[in-house]
DNA sequence: CGTTAAACGCTACTACTGTAGCGATAAAAT
DNA sequence: ATTTTATCGCTACAGTAGTAGCGTTTAACG
């Protein structure tokens, strides 16, 4: 039931008699692994990631590395936390439609130029904490996003009762779909042109609920 | 360039001088390693479908299978190929949000009831034959959807210009994204839910181009 | 028929995955 | 300073992925 992070992690159930010691040696190690999975990610690619090839390139043991991350989506379940800082919010542009196509600028660059959140997907389907992972970090960005729909429905721009999380993956899957499942040419447009379609789809209630 | 897929394909290009024998044994082959392949996704999943297995249920030599299929997901682009018959014909209800809804009906079984999608998809992350297929397979059937934006631009049921592929890829990716990427909780109406968000915003004008 | 070579079967090898057991190291507590 | 034990390094092992080389079978064709 605990998380199986090791990590400097002070949110120990105090129940367990466990006595956590992420001190010196553990946060080195995990520091090398980290850094050197994300730089074979960055120059080879994501076929190219292995827990052996991450073993010497670090310098940590093989064993030590299957121990503490069992596969390489663990490895980049715990990039993907150490990166997606907490302060992250929404975009706030003054109109629907400018909000949702900031938003998909980012999701677009997640996807293109961003090797690890196309790694993380591809993990997902081999490796039970790289899925968690990214449900979690979707789950979270949506909540935050909700924002958005909220200010939306305030200033009138779309009706009320207008449902946040079907509006905003009306918004993002296409991209998700274009770049992920179909790999289709990458359209530096297509971020702008989807938002401006969820944003005329909620204009015309296409997201109320009943 | 010649595809590689050793079929009983009468396209071979008349310049090579290549010689393909689809004949008695190749085809034998073929069948018991596709029907081995096939039965071991439906009975024990995505996970246990290695070419060793394959090998093993089928009877045919392990090489041969990597010779021939190269992965598992050529395997399963073969199977994929072998069960989209090409009659298939996009639905006509009468109604644009009917025929969406027929679509997403049909999308949502094969990603909750057929293992082939689902696995295709997750093979297409490892293999390019898989990748490719996938193209194709959603390709063939995006375009034959067109008929159904088609009739419903005909008839007034939405505004004339509407961009065909934004407003299928609309109404179909929210699946994708919610029961492939997310992995969320099946929710059985959630076909008629977004095919009527996709409608609503089709009449709306969201996916007219200019 | 007999000939030819495509496709298959077999052995052997390298590389990666994942785990078990045990001794060594060092972080935390006394 | 000493003790405790979480964590790491190491060896060894079994299983899987993928390829190379070579001999055999058999489909296709004259």
């Amino acid at each position: 039931m605990a998380s199986p992070r090791p990590t400097i992690d002070l949110s120990d159930e105090p129940g367990t008699g466990r006595v956590r010691r992420p001190g010196g040696r553990s946060a080195a190690v995990r520091r090398r692994a980290l850094d050197a999975a994300l730089a074979q990610l960055v120059q080879h690619g994501y076929d190219s990631l292995s827990i052996d090839v991450v073993a010497e390139r670090s310098g940590v043991h093989r064993t030590t590395v299957y121990r503490r991350w069992r596969d390489i989506g663990g490895l980049l379940a715990d990039i993907l936390d150490e990166a997606s800082v907490d302060a992250w919010r929404p975009p706030d542009t003054g109109s629907l439609e400018g909000d949702l196509t900031a938003v998909n600028h980012e999701v677009y660059a997640a996807l293109t130029a961003d090797p690890v959140t196309v790694a993380l997907i591809a993990a997902s389907f081999r490796s039970e904490q790289a899925a968690e992972a990214l449900r979690g970090f979707w789950a979270g960005r949506y909540d935050r996003c909700a924002d958005i729909v909220r200010r939306a429905v305030e200033c009138g721009e779309i009706p009320a009762g207008t449902d946040a999380r079907r509006l905003l993956i009306a918004a993002t899957a296409p991209l998700y779909h274009e770049l992920v499942l179909m790999r289709a040419a990458t359209d530096a447009h297509l971020p702008e042109l989807v938002a401006r379609s969820a944003a005329t789809a909620a204009r015309a209630g296409a997201f109320t609920n009943r």
